[in-house]
DNA sequence: CCGTATCCAGAGGGATACTG
DNA sequence: CAGTATCCCTCTGGATACGG
């Protein structure tokens, strides 16, 4: 029951490029490993997973604890995910209680810069957004009249 | 039937800045505004609109055209969400046949930036990546034998 | 051409209970 | 403590049809 890709092989490099020299031929195909890739990164809770875990080991309560509002399910589910990717190692110490601590692997530490840049961006921009929908919401309501 | 965000005003800068230099605050709580807008900008087809806007102009069914598997509403819907929050601009040429373009924002724009990095990352290890997914699923067979 | 409106299936994801 | 399993519901998002 895998959700395997089912594209060949890759979906960068250049395909057509004696016609179209765009540096985004990346978006074409949705079944494109790029977008596979990207749908993963792009998540809700594997963002702020990766963003905590820089230079740091965590164990999964404190995890939990942290990112308020994640279910234990879903922490579970992203954990895995992201394993299986090999952007976080998971690291199981067979002591009573358990003990299961987990780490970006050196792969996951170079997406934490970019998402680091992303969570800064949003902090900087994030009242000119919220001024942006005050406008747009209020021409909204001035457009029903 | 707003979607407004509870939250006061603000979620980041220092709060228990007397026991916690952690870098990190602004994921705590789930209302948080830079969590609402990380959410959206790091939507599935968000990020693709973005992308493919660099200083291009692009009209609604080219849009719709380049991204493959994008539905009409969830394209509309994307558009709208990014007009809103003052990263894509939106210009309706009242002739016939009616002719709508898309372009960014200056605020878009330094967006921009921030995910191009995010997409070249993922061009860059998704040998790496695939590779790491093989020995997953590898090692789980490996286990339930 | 560029949408909006409606319907509806299905995945996402929360709550709870149970194991090692 | 760190999960797995189950139920169930919401909300996403696709298909289709219609309007400006």
């Amino acid at each position: 029951m895998e959700a395997t890709v089912k594209s060949p092989s890759h979906c960068t490099g250049t395909y057509g490029d004696d016609g179209d020299p765009d540096p985004f031929q990346w978006d074409a195909r949705e079944d494109c490993e790029v977008r596979q890739i990207l749908d993963r990164v792009a998540d809700k809770w594997s963002l702020l997973v990766i963003a905590l875990l820089d230079r740091r080991v965590l164990r999964f309560t404190e995890l939990k604890r942290e990112i308020d509002g994640v279910s234990q399910r879903m922490l579970t589910v992203t954990l895995r995910q992201l394993e299986r990717d090999g952007l976080v190692k998971r690291t199981v110490h067979p002591v009573v209680p358990p003990r299961v601590e987990y780490e970006l692997t050196p792969l996951g530490g170079t997406l934490h810069t970019t998402i680091r840049s992303l969570v800064t961006w949003t902090e900087q921009h994030q009242n000119e957004i919220a001024a942006a929908r005050e406008e747009y919401d209020a021409r909204e309501k001035a457009t029903l009249s």
